[in-house]
DNA sequence: TTGTATGCGTTATCAG
DNA sequence: CTGATAACGCATACAA
């Protein structure tokens, strides 16, 4: 049987609420039974039982993720499951623990709210999900303290790569070389990731001056390889001229994208450039090596984290925000 | 305020007691008044505090995993991402949950064993770790079932891909064409996968009557990419004469020994072909397309899965066990 | 400052 | 078959 907390109250003749009180650093209690308590402890290597302090306290030290799977993918995810790495570690490090969540408890189906109700997480990591969830809604509108580093909602904190700057760093490297017909590849629009840098898109065509050319706007069926491929052959059969850049809005199709253009008789980057967005480990594998637009998921995984725990410890968490975390350009042979 | 077991029982004017029962499936209990509550409970959706419930009980419906983080790349790791994701999958439609194993809870340090005590995990995963790891030792010594899908060990059970068939199958495809020239890049002999393939390869090479010749085994310093392609140019410098085929223990490696190739003038495959291990997702994407021995990941979670769970539930568990799943071939352009 | 008592929400063991 | 009642191991309010 393990060790109770009766147990070493007894070796210490002390009382068990004494020992409780060291270990939660609670209460008063006089600094040399204090020591001696947390000598002991550390001698015998005790630990309180985890289920029956969350029981008895309203809190867990556990952070419930969220990762609705959208493309099945999962933890093979080469985007969020490297946030998911890093946020583990972070919040880790800082004495929390991650448990995904599921909708279901053994066999009984829940709500995200209900699930976390039972397990008494501290807070939730909405990896991805999808704005309208009604599980998701009634989640976020509790005072279970959320953040996303996907989604944007209100009462929602949300940490995520800045778009914009990314598209803008896209065009810049366009201009630069002179060239100002952009096109832009995206996957699925339902993703806010996507439709936001649509319209970064479309508002720096403005800005630039530059002429909307709605036949430069091509949104592929998904998200992967494939559906680049494809999408980018339909381009090719459909549009009167094709842009001399291309901004794929993921590596994934930033490859499709590029094996399409070269089947169909164009070199990169001669006749097109590509940029696509990431900057996954295969992107400089690649042939071209993939020039893109790097997001930072580890810097986005770890300020998720803190923003979590510091909602979770210091409240004040209802408000809706959004941080941007910036990107970069990394120029490899897909470009000039 | 959650609604408890009491509630219920006022409600339906019954006693706690026996709404445990028929929730669990326990004692006896007259057919009505079972189905009484379980519709009562159907509608108002209660379901048990897993925190009390685990408290009181000695199983948790929950499995640990551990996941040394041997290259920390963690979850967003090709192959064993994968692995757990298949695994996770199969485990939750079985009513269980996953949670990572870290060796500290809160901030307090325990060996596995205590953590999962602690918890009272009913089983635990071990995806990669250290055969002389004190921890891993003692855990897998203990009661707690145990399963993995790396390592392998006394009184624990494993499933893993059949190492020595993917080795023999490149061998086959080289002897198809004449070749008898073949070489072998690993990784670092510390990983069990790697060394039992290059016994394979050795084997083989006797089985096949092929003249043994050390220096087309190459051991690599780590597991990736930048590996693999020092090393190959590392061999390249220093060996008489290069094999025909080259298998690379991983997909990773594979790259970077054909990045490597072709820098000093080979052209693969007309010169030199390569095989890779793994059959990661980028393998297709590379130039040349990476022929490789798929591994049959998403198998192997979930064997890993189903072992464990009969392992808990019908205990008779600690002997040791090895299954193998079968790898596959598949021929792409970086071989003939 | 320390000890005692009660409750957290279950499950399990008994009587009835 | 059903209902009290006692743990499970801890935290906390309160009494000493």
């Amino acid at each position: 049987m393990r060790k109770t907390i009766y147990d070493v109250a007894k070796e210490l003749k002390l009382s068990p609420g004494t020992i409780s009180k060291v270990l939660n650093n609670t209460g008063s209690v006089s600094l040399s039974t204090r020591q001696r308590v947390l000598h002991y402890v550390k001698e015998t290597g005790y630990v309180a039982d985890t289920n029956a302090r969350i029981l008895k306290s309203k809190f867990s030290y556990t952070i419930g993720v969220i990762f609705s799977d959208i493309s099945l993918v999962g933890l093979e995810h080469p985007f969020f499951g490297s946030i998911i790495q890093s946020f583990k570690t972070y919040v880790e490090k800082e004495g929390y623990e991650i448990v995904f969540i599921t909708s279901k408890l053994g066999s009984n189906e829940l709500t995200y709210l209900e699930w976390c109700r039972n397990k008494k997480v501290d807070g939730v990591l909405i990896v991805s999900g999808n704005i309208n969830n009604a599980y998701i809604i009634e989640l976020v509108s509790s005072d279970i303290p959320c953040v996303s580093c996907d989604i944007i909602m209100p009462r929602l904190h949300s940490v995520m790569s800045d778009d914009f700057q990314g598209v803008r760093l896209a065009f810049e490297h366009a201009l630069q070389q002179g060239i100002n017909q952009i096109g832009i590849l995206s996957g699925p629009a339902t993703s806010r990731a996507f439709w936001e840098r649509i319209a970064a898109y479309q508002e720096l065509l403005t800005t630039y001056q530059l002429p909307i050319q709605e036949e430069w706007i091509k949104v592929a069926a998904g998200f992967g390889y494939t559906s680049g491929y494809n999408a980018t052959l339909d381009w090719i059969k459909t549009v009167k001229q094709l842009p001399k850049m291309i901004l794929a809005l993921s590596d994934d199709l930033a490859f499709g994208v590029i094996r399409a253009l070269e089947e169909s008789g164009y070199v990169v980057p001669k006749d097109i450039q590509v940029i696509g967005f990431d900057d996954i480990n295969f992107a400089r594998l690649f042939t071209p090596s993939l020039s893109t637009i790097r997001q930072n998921k580890q810097m986005i995984g770890e300020t998720a984290g803190k923003m979590l725990i510091e909602l979770i410890q210091h409240g004040n968490g209802k408000e809706t925000s959004v941080q941007r975390i910036p990107v970069e350009f990394i120029k490899r042979n897909s470009t000039y």
